[in-house]
DNA sequence: GACCAGGCACATC
DNA sequence: GATGTGCATGGT
């Protein structure tokens, strides 16, 4: 194999089976999907967005003109809950305002016109943005999370003060642009993350058979 | 009861 | 520019 991010991505895919996300039935539940799950477990996540469905709420235009509070008690489960409330009403008005409220808009601008308006949002940053554009639209835009860092920190693969675009980097570096791939290899860190690179060290078993140089170094920046 | 989870914004030095 | 802190629920 050339290298080795390429070499990670085949022992995760051999080890695992393609994953198949994002668990969502609409483009704009991806979306609404990666806000609440900023820094919450995914099932928290799914009470939230099963609420929201109940409340026929699942539609730029419902989100952007439904009462605040009401959104806010419908999201309750996934934490933060004002916060993500306020997150999910100003992008669905942002989607509205600039786009006629569909996601397909944003998405032609191509991946960096798009990643540029996401990130001009409140509580967008680059980890949500990208996986609205990687998820949702299909576009080539590689997701970095905190699995992601910490399995290349602690495996001394990348500096520890290494950022989110530098971890970014170093995965586009060695991988031909391909959305599919890089759809299932972040699905696939988040699979060997949860199992095996908690904040405890959980490595036997993990079809990751490196040696660690710093097991418990968690830190994203 | 402490600790953690598929981040981000904002204040302060 | 870098570090620290608030945000909040539900599971282990």
């Amino acid at each position: 194999m050339s290298n080795l991010a390429q070499e990670i991505y085949e022992s995760l895919r051999t080890h695992y089976g393609p994953q198949g996300w994002w668990p969502a039935e609409t483009p704009l539940e991806v979306a609404v999907g990666a806000i609440l799950t900023q820094n919450t477990q995914w099932g928290n996540v799914e009470r939230a967005i099963t609420r929201l469905r109940s409340a026929r709420l699942l539609t730029s235009v419902a989100l952007a003109s439904v009462d605040r509070g009401q959104l806010e008690e419908l999201v309750r489960p996934a934490g933060y809950f004002r916060q993500k409330a306020r997150r999910l009403q100003e992008f669905s008005q942002f989607l509205v305002r600039e786009h006629d409220g569909a996601l397909e808009g944003l998405f032609q601008q191509g991946v960096a016109a798009a990643r540029e308006q996401l990130l001009q949002l409140n509580g967008i940053g680059p980890e949500t943005a990208d996986s609205i554009l990687l998820y949702a639209g299909q576009l080539p835009s590689f997701v970095v999370d905190t699995y992601t860092a910490r399995i290349l920190k602690r495996h001394g693969w990348i500096d520890d003060e290494a950022g989110y675009y530098e971890l970014q980097d170093w995965f586009v570096a060695q991988l031909p642009e391909d959305t599919q791939q890089w759809n299932e290899y972040h699905a696939l860190i988040v699979r060997v993350g949860k199992e095996h690179c908690g904040s405890r060290a959980k490595c036997d078993g993990c079809p990751l058979q490196y040696r660690l140089e710093r097991p418990l170094e968690t830190s994203m920046e």
